[in-house]
RNA sequence: GGGCCGGUAGAUCAGCCUGGUGGAUCGCCCGCUUUGCAAGCGGGAGGUCGCGGGUUCAAGUCCCGCCCGGUCCA
């Protein structure tokens, strides 16, 4: 994209004095004061300046906010508060990237309006995508971070502020503010392209440190084109925690956001940090690294060392394992968020990157030989830290507790896994280094990072090299294309909003419509009572009635606004149909999706906040509710959820339905609406249990929790790791489940010949005999494969070498213990043993070791023998094992054989 | 949601590739030995080889489906 350079030619640079320049080292356009002024002023076209420089020393974090948000309230913005870092209203995203991400895509596309016009907000942000150059950046990577922004948002009938005043306030705050020396200000043409939005931006930067981007959102995105959006918005970003670093002149960011909590790490980690001199070397010549994602910390480091002239050995003496530690402190702070936003870790979903986060800092505490549990001692300093201004963090620290501590738990298991794997692994290899092959393996199935193979395979004596793009390779592991999910394609353009009557009337099953189209099977109505498949609640299914034809509904969906009734026929278009719901199976759909939202809040109540639904499903006879939460429950609280559950049904509260705009109802009720899925549209369908829980959703209720009649949960599912599944059965259907259960224990009762009472009991008796018996059974079969030992002992003292012996209804283990028996005692003889079955006998040959040397080898014979008997046979030298269907013709082969080596 | 790995004695695992008598170590029980001990010696108990189907004379082993666990990626 070619942006014209009229988009930055300002009045306000012209007016004050500004000229435009182009960096000389990478080439791009900035606005500058200064006219002798080379570079753009961003790393790493020129190193950091501010550093020592103690602009405001001892500002922090919360200082800087406090400023930035007083100086935009005091120009008429209207603070916001912000909001969670898990981005539960978006599908996009699992993490709140920018503050700009709280308005999207309601607010930016116009639906919803802002809460406030112009607002500004410091929003804590989490971006994983650099996480591994955290730590060696000095601060300039963080995972998660603080984005100050004034935003305006411009209506083509409302103009709040645009280019020329975002700038004006911007300078305004650096300046005057700040205390910036305006002349050491850049304004650095950009172009901003970021979750289907794009506009021209401009980046502040100052000493080397870019402390703001000024995005002038004005265009949307569709594939290949920029098309301009209605509404075009200021998007600006300050970072909170460079303007500290930068004030405060500190050597690192971590220094100026963390203060003292730096070296009471350093103590604990038993490290001694380099001073200040070298570390601030260090730094700046880190603004100097071209720092991109695929580029290994080795090569960095390499080329840290080149710039900065240190040996690369005190680099990673003294410097790396500060780097670990401004890492971890970076990752325990992003965790004290993550977690108290209720983010539980997880395989999949926003838990899986929770899980990365953990794993990582715990990864570090290994290296940096910090002793177990460190990490949740860490991550509750912070809690401490940051808590003062995110309250939720000590509201969940019990919470965050727990979690760190299993997680801990699992990490410490799945290593130790791993290394025994690792043993195994060397102990079956050839050569004398491990493959790559085998390494990629054992990162992929057993998430073994590759140093931790290297170092225990090294201690075993095998050598290993990890390539440098070891994550490129598992990424090759993983490209395969993704399924395209299946839905039905109806066109239904051209036709009007159907009018939902299930909204106007909850138990409305039957009205009259009109038909506006109808063909292959789709019916679509003027107006319709015919509940569409969605939020999971399934479809209504019924008739439509025209005149004395019935036809039946077989699926309700719901294309854009148009509700679509799938039918086996046709209506004449224009007729008018009477709509008839199977109330019976719609009141018990209603039932479980209000029995579905009871049994949230219950589970809420019981687990904590951080249960989050994360899917739900309604039939007309059982429901499922999927949760999030890190460990099974145990039966006292499946007990107190269900109790709380089934008091609520019996204090019969109503159920309240109304459409709420948007931004009240996450202004009254929080993002807790949000539970089922983000809905879309200026207005949400907000359904009150009055007292008890809040929820946006779309499906139908009963009037009140008395109609929802028993709540009995019937199973309780880990689904995957980190979510649990709730199945229960409502109203009649949980009675239904009721009598079924008690039907079945009657039959067990009856089966065990026993009253209801002890079924438990005399199970168990049942169960210990059975293992007794079975026991006995088998000492018995060899007691009586036994008995044929004598005989054949003394056949063999007669000098019978081949000696067959013909048994009644033994199974293969009695023949095969007898055989065992027989080679125990004399290893000279072959043995044949034939048993009687029904149609048929068993066959098992086995020879003794001194046989075998003679010539008489156990599969050659039972084949024979098999041969001669018309059957089948196979095996081994010492045993093989068959059957024959004629008996006469395998005794005679017998004969032949003994005869031949008699 | 997809890929990969795994499920065998109370625990950790071998056996599976190449079908033919289910094993090792620790733990447990009994006995011996020792002043004592996480010790030593001897003996013993302990298994629906995750579940279901198929192939085969024969399946822990091969094939298919399912369940459970782990793990990586989105």
């Amino acid at each position: 994209m070619t942006v014209s350079e009229e988009e930055y030619r300002l009045k306000f640079f012209l007016d004050n004095g500004f000229v435009r320049r182009k960096c000389k080292v990478c080439g791009s356009a900035y606005w500058t004061l200064d006219r002798d002024r080379e570079t753009c002023g961003d790393a790493p076209c020129q190193d950091y300046t501010f550093i020592g420089r103690e602009l405001k020393p001892g500002v922090d974090v919360p200082e800087v906010r406090r400023i930035f948000l007083n100086f935009f309230k005091c120009r008429g913005h209207e603070v916001v508060k912000p909001y969670p870092v898990v981005a539960r209203w978006r599908e996009d995203i699992y993490l709140t990237i920018a503050s700009i991400a709280v308005f999207q895509p309601f607010v930016t596309d116009g639906v919803v309006p802002p809460p406030a016009n112009p607002l500004v907000i410091s929003q804590p942000c989490i971006r994983l995508v650099d996480i591994d150059n955290v730590g060696l950046t000095a601060g300039r990577h963080l995972t998660i971070f603080e984005m100050g922004g004034h935003h305006a948002f411009n209506y083509p009938d409302k103009e709040i502020y645009w280019k020329e005043e975002t700038v004006k306030l911007c300078h305004e705050f650096l300046t005057e503010e700040i205390g910036i020396d305006e002349r050491t200000i850049t304004y650095k043409e950009d172009f901003w392209v970021g979750g289907g939005n794009a506009g021209p931006d401009v980046e502040v930067c100052v000493d080397g440190l870019e402390l703001a981007t000024l995005v002038f959102m004005c265009l949307k995105v569709r594939g290949e084109e920029y098309i301009p959006m209605n509404m075009r918005i200021v998007d600006t970003g300050y970072g909170m925690e460079r303007f500290a670093w930068f004030l405060s002149g500190k050597p690192t960011a971590f220094h100026a956001i963390y203060g003292e909590l730096i070296d009471a790490v350093c103590r604990d980690a038993r490290i001694t940090p380099p001073d200040d001199e070298l570390l601030a070397k260090v730094a700046k010549a880190s603004a100097l690294m071209r720092v991109e994602r695929g580029r290994t910390v080795d090569e960095l480091r390499r080329e840290l060392s080149k710039v900065t002239k240190i040996p690369l050995e005190k680099l990673e003496a003294e410097v790396a394992p500060l780097e670990r530690v401004f890492a971890l402190t970076d990752h325990t702070k992003c965790l004290a968020f993550m977690l108290a936003d209720g983010v539980v870790p997880s395989n999949v979903g926003e838990g899986y990157l929770a899980r990365l986060v953990i794993r990582r800092a715990l990864r570090l505490c290994d290296l940096l030989r910090l002793e177990e549990g460190y990490l949740r001692k860490l991550v509750d300093e912070q809690v401490k830290i940051w808590g003062r201004d995110f309250p939720k963090l000590n509201r969940m620290r019990k919470t965050i507790m727990e979690i760190l501590e299993l997680e801990e738990e699992k990490y410490r298991t799945s290593i130790n896994r791993g290394r025994s794997l690792v043993a195994r692994v060397v102990k079956g290899l050839k050569g004398e280094s491990l493959p790559i092959d085998a390494l990629l393996q054992l990162y992929d199935s057993h998430g073994l990072p590759p140093e931790i193979v290297k170092e225990e395979a090294e201690r075993l004596g095998v050598a290993v090299k990890v390539p440098d793009n070891f994550y490129g390779l598992v990424a090759k592991l993983h490209q395969s294309a993704r399924p395209v999910k299946e839905q039905i394609q109806y066109n239904v353009s051209g036709l009007p909003p159907t009018k939902l009557l299930y909204y106007e009337d909850q138990y409305m099953f039957t009205c009259e419509s009109r038909v506006l189209r109808s063909d292959k099977g789709y019916v679509v109505l003027d107006q319709t009572c015919f509940y569409p498949r969605g939020g999971g609640q399934e479809a209504d299914k019924g008739f439509l009635v025209l005149g004395s034809s019935k036809l039946e509904v077989l699926d309700v969906i719901k294309i854009g606004d148009v509700v679509v009734h799938v039918v086996a026929g046709e209506v004449p278009e224009g007729a008018v149909v009477k709509c008839e719901v199977d109330a019976e199976r719609r009141l018990g759909l209603m039932r479980h999706h209000t029995a579905t939202h009871v049994l949230l809040e219950a589970v809420r109540r019981v687990l904590g906040e951080h249960a989050w639904q994360a899917g739900a499903q309604k039939w007309p006879d059982r429901a499922h509710l999927d949760v999030t939460h890190y460990k099974y429950p145990d039966p006292q609280q499946l007990k107190a959820i269900e109790d709380l559950a089934n008091d609520l049904v019996l204090k019969n509260l109503p159920v309240k339905v109304s459409f709420v705009e948007r931004e009240r109802a996450e202004r009254e009720y929080g993002f807790e609406i949000y539970q089922g899925g983000v809905v879309p549209g200026r207005h949400v369908r907000i359904v009150n249990i009055e007292g008890w829980n809040v929820q946006a959703c779309g499906g139908t209720h009963v009037a009140s929790t008395g109609e929802v009649g028993l709540i009995k949960i019937t199973k309780v599912d880990r689904i995957q790791d980190g979510i649990i599944r709730f199945e229960y059965k409502a109203g009649k259907a949980a009675l239904e489940y009721v009598r079924e259960l008690e039907e079945g224990l009657h039959n067990v009762a009856q089966a065990l010949e026993c009253p209801v009472e002890q079924v438990s009991a005399v199970a168990n008796k049942v169960r210990t005999e059975l293992r007794q018996l079975r026991k006995e059974v088998e000492a018995l079969k060899g007691r009586i494969a036994e008995m044929a030992l004598p005989t054949i002992l003394e056949r063999r003292s007669r000098g019978e070498k081949v000696i067959g012996v013909e048994l009644d209804k033994v199974d293969y283990d009695g023949m095969t213990a007898l055989a065992e028996k027989v080679l125990k005692k004399v290893g000279d003889v072959a043995l044949i043993l034939l048993s009687k079955q029904d149609d048929r006998a068993l066959l098992v040959v086995a020879c003794g070791p001194q046989a075998i040397n003679a010539g008489l080898e156990a599969n050659r014979l039972a084949l024979e023998v098999a041969q001669g008997g018309k059957g089948r046979a196979g095996g081994g030298r010492e045993i093989a094992q068959g059957f024959v269907e004629d008996l006469k013709g395998a005794r005679d082969k017998i004969e032949e054989i003994r005869s031949k080596y008699r």
